[in-house]
DNA sequence: CAAACGTTGACACGAGCGTGGTAAGGTTGG
DNA sequence: CCAACCTTACCACGCTCGTGTCAACGTTTG
């Protein structure tokens, strides 16, 4: 075989994926091998650390490949990842946990603009109408 | 009615949502209502905009429920955030994009090894293989 | 008390995911 | 040249997602 790059069946035996699997990675744009003049893949050590590396990534935190599309997705798309941030920083569930906050510099502004919005928490609003019309 | 809270079919009406989804968000952890006395869901004003933010945030970016849990998860669990950006780290694909890199402060070490077991671009590889044994 | 609304739980269903297989055809290498 | 590999394109299957509806049962209110 080749100097350096190992086809689709070679990569599947080092890696533990199916060949099938290789090709669907591909497809959902994980992991693009190289291709050959006659189109044949050809998986690199990049390329073949990265799809061992994906498997620990899925087995370990039970993640779908289209949650690491995501990922992606989010790293590459800046309007995207403030449009998920922004949504996050009204988060009422949990008020304390400014984990989200440090996620990514993000805004002052945005995030007043929907704090005002929030005018009672709804602690306030459970115990007022428990004691009130509905409870 | 209440005070301050909307009942599950009023919080439809206003956010979009029908009853069924409301639930099935809350399910989902993404919006979780608080609860009267005797059971029944109340929508408070935080809750009421993060709905018809989550339902913008979907249909703008094509984004599944699953997909803003995950990003919820990546949020709020530093050990997937970190795992998560250490594959990226081996990017091979794009090499320019550095946008990843400052999408949270990650540690040169590990990165630095993954691109040692990278002797060979895929690029590289392509070209030496076209004019070689496979292509 | 009865109507209107709330709750959970189940059945259903189309669409997409993660897989496997198989068929039809090009490439490589002994 | 022929076996062994590659390619794409389909069919299939079980599972989850997003969504609706319906049943059985509790709550609120006129």
């Amino acid at each position: 075989m080749a100097t350096d790059a190992l086809t689709i069946h070679e990569s599947a035996e080092t890696t533990g994926w199916s060949p099938r699997m290789l090709r669907y990675i591909e497809r959902s744009g994980l992991v693009v091998p190289a291709r050959s003049a006659s189109g044949y893949r050809l998986y690199g050590a990049a390329e073949l650390q990265r799809l061992r590396t994906l498997r620990e990534l899925l087995q370990r935190f039970d993640l779908g490949l289209s949650d690491v599309v995501f990922a992606l997705r989010l790293g590459n798309d800046a309007e995207l990842r403030s449009a998920v941030e922004e949504w996050f920083e009204a988060e009422p569930a949990k008020p304390e946990h400014v984990a989200v906050g440090d996620w990514l510099s993000w805004e002052q502004g945005k995030a007043e603009k929907l704090l005002a919005a929030a005018t009672a928490t709804p602690t306030t609003i459970a115990t007022e109408l428990t004691g009130g019309t509905i409870g």
